[in-house]
This record gives structure tokens, sequence and C-alpha cells, in this order.
DNA sequence: ATATTTTTGCGTATTATTAACACCAACTAT
DNA sequence: ATAGTTGGTGTTAATAATACGCAAAAATAT
């Protein structure tokens, strides 16, 4: 059987897609990996992707690949860039279209250590395989500058949570530190998010203090308020 | 010799660019357009850009083809999406890279009616070929949202102009309009723009009423103010 | 238990920014 | 000249951002 069966007039490039996910833990922002199982750069870790196919669009290439290589359903998937320099790819001309994503991370399984699918801190990754680590700080950048004026959180927090949880997310995502009371007077009267009678962490297992109340989104608000540019969270 | 040499072991999809080349005339966003000379869709009007070639990057090959269609070498250019419909295009599949632009309208050559690239308005745009309507749409949306925490204007407004043109120009991307004098504090009192005292529009040519003072940008602050999220225009 | 520490929630004074509008200046057309 | 039109400056009121003071609630220490 002949393994070179696809062929084309001029030369054509692979095209590919790979996704930075980014989690939160509650104190700090995680981003995903997956350890490469083949050449190249076997053992390496890489953000998930893949060769995208010719009966799926991009945007359903990653989410396929995502739940590969996770086991993971992302709902929130934003295209942001585009990699294509000549040489990124040992084995062939790979153009990459690059995501990222936000999610729970309780939701995604990973976290084993013999796993091959795992959270690392901003602040402790390995090497990365290809042009993973100049794709990631673009990631990064993008969802800073986003962050501005975007409500961000709905798809990094749990269902449930108390504000203070959420102004340390902002605070790990931008690097900054808000008063408390002003952050919580801007994102109170904002309307995205209102107080829910609901279940709150176990009060046991909180540190020391009051125990805050518990909020969720008002994702009607919430989405209202994506990309309009009325919502601000300056520095 | 054999029209179909380049063989690989799984099927690819071609790459391509294409570009929404904004421009303002001082009343309206007009949009760059190329007539095509082949099938599919010739005679139809569509956005310059066309396929990449093997040596070059995704930015190249859109400044490569933006030069080749419309005789003009941007300046700026921003990748905002990537189209990917499996069946965008009757011949093959094709994977475009979307990228926008804005340009001085005077810079580019165009204009003749007889030639084959022409400016249109917006809201008088032909038919276009494959999904560039989608394209072209989505360039805008993106324009507009970008205009809110960008300063915009510096490519595509003059080297000299005034402050009311720069207003129409805001007003014309936004379809809102602003109150003269505070858009004119607003814009000062930025430090993207400051008084010059070359050459503004002929005296004769304009219309009834006080000349306007010429202004031209401060590059370093206007660059400065790009992606960090200090500059509001809002509506 | 009681005091101490920590953290949350609410309020208030100060400052900065936005928004609305009155008024004068400069130019054109008649 | 006079009316009509457009550009530039200033003033004021409303709104939002910022910086804290202080008490309530819950965990910890004694």
């Amino acid at each position: 059987m002949n393994r070179q069966q696809y062929a084309y007039e001029y030369p054509h490039a692979a095209v590919a897609t790979d996704c930075a996910v980014f989690g939160f833990d509650g104190q700090n922002i995680k981003i995903l990996l997956v350890k490469r199982g083949i050449e190249p750069y076997k053992g390496l870790w890489a953000l998930p992707g893949g060769f995208m196919r010719m009966n799926e669009t991009t945007d359903e290439c990653i989410r396929r690949e995502l739940h590969e290589e996770t086991s993971f359903l992302p709902s929130v998937i934003e295209q942001f860039a585009v990699f294509s320099a000549i040489d990124r790819d040992p084995r062939e001309r790979v153009v990459s279209v690059a995501y990222y994503s936000l999610v729970r991370q309780s939701e995604v399984v990973g976290g084993d250590d013999a796993s091959d699918a795992r959270w690392f801190a901003l602040g402790a990754l390995p090497d990365l395989a290809f042009d993973h680590k100049e794709i990631l700080a673009k990631a990064l950048q993008t969802l800073r500058e986003k962050i501005h004026f975007e409500p961000i959180g709905f798809d990094l927090m749990d269902r449930y949570f108390t504000i203070p949880d959420l102004q340390r997310l902002y605070e790990a995502i931008l690097g900054v530190r808000f008063d408390r009371r002003n952050f919580m007077k801007k994102i109170l009267q904002s309307g995205v998010i209102s107080e829910s009678n609901e279940g709150v962490a176990a009060p046991a297992s909180r540190h020391a203090g009051r125990t805050p109340k518990s909020y969720t989104f008002n994702k009607d608000v919430y989405e209202a308020m994506k990309g309009n540019g009325r919502f601000k969270m300056e520095f």
C-alpha cells in the first residue's frame, strides 16, 4: 500500500491546532499540559492539540483533541493567534491555529502523577515541545488584555464561590492587588454576580475569620457584558 | 511533467490568507476589494489574499499578496480569525487566516474604475466571493471592539489632520455621535496628538465655518497606549 | 469560657472622570 | 453688514474611582 497517497499540484502545509488550557486552584493560575508519547519531542510536555482532519473545522479539531488527550469537553474556547514559522515542526511545514480555554480545574481529570495530563503552575513550567512556550506566553498576554474589559471567572470558578475567591483570581491573572472593599463594590454593582443561599465551601475547611457569603454568576448579565466594552477592571 | 507532484501520507488542506483593508475618506469607512480574474467566482469582488507558500509565514504571505494585488505595502496588519468551514472553497479544502489592515486611502493606488482594485463604502458592497462577506463582517466587529480601548486613527488619517476629522472617523466606525467639545478634551488630554503648525487642508477647499487647527499623532505615546488598556473611547 | 486574631462586610470622605451645555471666534455666502 | 455654519474654550453638575475607618463574624489561642 502506498503511504504517500494524497497528492497536490502545489506543496501544502499541514494544519494543526493547539490549546492553552487555564485553570485556577483558588490561589494560582495553572496550565494543563500533556506528555508527548511519540516523536518528535517524545517525553516532553506540550499543549494539547493535533492535526486537523478533512471533515472538521479547526474549532471542531481542537475540541476533539482536547477530549482525546484530557478527557474533557471545554465550554469556552477562543482562537487568538496563528503560528506559522517555517521550521516550527521538524517533520514538515505545520501551521498551528492557537486557542485558549478557561476551565474549572475540578472538571478535568488530569492531576494523577502517573497520568500523561497534568496541571502546572505558571512559575514552575517544564520544558515545552515545539514553539509551545511562545504560544503559551501569547495566550497569557491575550488573557491579561481581555480581563480589563470583559468579566472573567464564570468558566474558572466553581458554580458557587465567594467574592474573596474571585478577587484572588483577578489578582493571580493580573499580578496586582486590589482593595478588598472597592473590589467588592465594583463587582457587586456591575451586576454580574448575585448572592446565593446555596452551598459554599465546607465551613470547617476554611481559614480563620468570618465565613464569606456565597455568590453565583448571572449568566445573562455576564454574557451581555462580554465584548460590549462596559465592564472595567483596572489595575 | 506530473502536475500532482507533492504527495503526503495524510490529506492536507491548503492554507491561504485574506485581508480586510479599511480606509477612511473623511466621511465614511471604505473597504478595498479586488476583482477576481480567474475561476472560481471569476468577475466577482473579493478580499485581497491568496495561498501561502512554503517559504513564508502567514504574515509574510498576506503582505506579499496585498502588494501583488493592490501595489501597497501596509504598515499595520492584525490577524483576527481563522475561517475553516469545510466547503468554503469549491476547489479543495482551504483554511484561511484572516487579517485586517488600516491604511490611508490616499496611499493606495486603486480607485481607478477600470482597475481591478477599488474602494467600496460599507453600505454599498457588491456580492463577494467565497465566505468573504462573513470575514468582512467579523473584521468590522473586531475593529469596533478594539476601538474602545486602543487609539485608532494613526493609520487611517493623513499625517496632518484636524480634530473634527478624527471625530468623524470614530463616529463612522462606531456608528454613534460624540459631543464635539468633550471629544476634543478627551483626545487632547490623552496626549496621543499634538498641535502642528504644518499644513492643513487648503483653506479655500473647506466648508463654511472657522478653520480647524492642524494636529499630528505622537507616535511614541500612541504606540505606548496600544494594548495597555488605558485608552478609553466610550459611546 | 474568654480574649485574640483573622477575615468579611458596610459606610464615608476625597478625588478624579464624565457629561451637558453656555459662549465666543473664525470663516462663507449673500 | 448680516445670517448661517463650524471650531475652540470654559463652567458646572453628575457620576465613578480611590482610600480608609470600623464593626461583625468566625476561627485560634489561652
